[in-house]
DNA sequence: GAATATATGTCAATAACACTGACCAATTTT
DNA sequence: AAAATTGGTCAGTGTTATTGACATATATTC
């Protein structure tokens, strides 16, 4: 191949991180993304329903009464992006809405048993990946990919990740 | 089906890996891809450009010479999608085709100077982020996210990212 | 109690990015 | 000569997102 012209360029960055393994990392972002997301979409298309869905019904049901507020602070989309997929999913009972106790202009979100069906679905495809990924990988890999991950991550949002983990210690 | 809760869920599974773990690192996967992809997105505005312009200016400038069915392989989209995007990038000239010598039927894309500027301008700023989270990892941590990484992209498309490293040993 | 702020929803118009299907042209392979 | 490959294009459609304007209910503050 031609090479060399954009690519062998050694841009040395004061960190002692060739240029290339940080090429190597946004590929690695790229591609592991692509086919994560992509392994559930054979199931998003047998209800009709699209990546958006499924980023809605993931959120929902990893925080039962969520607020759309807090939803789209996660997703970070515009309301009217999420009504309309919103609705849908409340239309079609995947999705409750209930109205907050304590402030009742919230409406709290939670998946009904078809919506937590549906999760199921799809999670367990997603973690079926991840978990052979991590097991041929290793615990130390293990622990090396998620301290890199949180990293990336924006440093405010770091705390949305999965917060089981602090709350159960 | 519908088995037990959704969430109560040790549901535990044969590796040994925790149902929080595997979350955990769906949670991740999302977050860190949604910052690290909206890394670019204020210099993508200014040339009122998307997402999908700056792929393909990745992967040309990382494969030059690449062919329009190689880049389709990779992006996995069809050629009625890169087309329309691909189009305008040359047309504004930021890549340019080249008939291959040998096959004229192909045509090869390279990064123009201009395109190059671009490609620097989005990448550094993806890499910046990279580094940063390198850093702080340290080297271990490093070599467990590539791991890992590589571990959940689909095994035919693992020696899609980034040749070099295996190339120039 | 009135004014203001907050949380949510909705209408309308628009854009980016993807899709399918059908077809064409140039070129290479068999 | 026939078939396969590579790439391009036309036409129509769908999903997911955007901005802006406005409405409603509720909570908070002065």
């Amino acid at each position: 191949m031609s090479d060399q012209q954009t690519r062998g360029r050694p841009r040395v960055n004061p960190l002692f991180l060739r240029d290339e393994d940080l090429r190597e990392a946004i590929e690695l972002l790229f591609f592991a993304y692509r086919d994560f997301t992509g392994e559930a979409d054979a199931v998003l298309d047998a209800f009709d329903f699209g990546r958006a869905h499924h980023r809605i019904i993931y959120f929902v049901g990893a925080n039962p009464g969520i607020s759309v507020g807090e939803l789209l602070a996660i997703l970070k989309i515009t309301k009217q992006s999420l009504s309309r997929v919103l609705s849908q999913l409340v239309d079609e009972a995947f999705i409750t809405q209930e109205t907050d106790a304590n402030d009742r202009r919230r409406r709290r979100l939670y998946l009904t048993d078809k919506g937590a069906s549906l999760e199921r679905q799809l999670t367990d495809r997603q973690s079926r990946r991840v978990a052979a990924a991590f097991r041929d990988a290793g615990a130390d890999a293990v622990a090396g990919f998620r301290t890199v991950m949180r990293g990336i991550i924006n440093e405010e949002d770091r705390d949305r990740v999965l917060r089981y983990r602090d709350e159960a210690s």
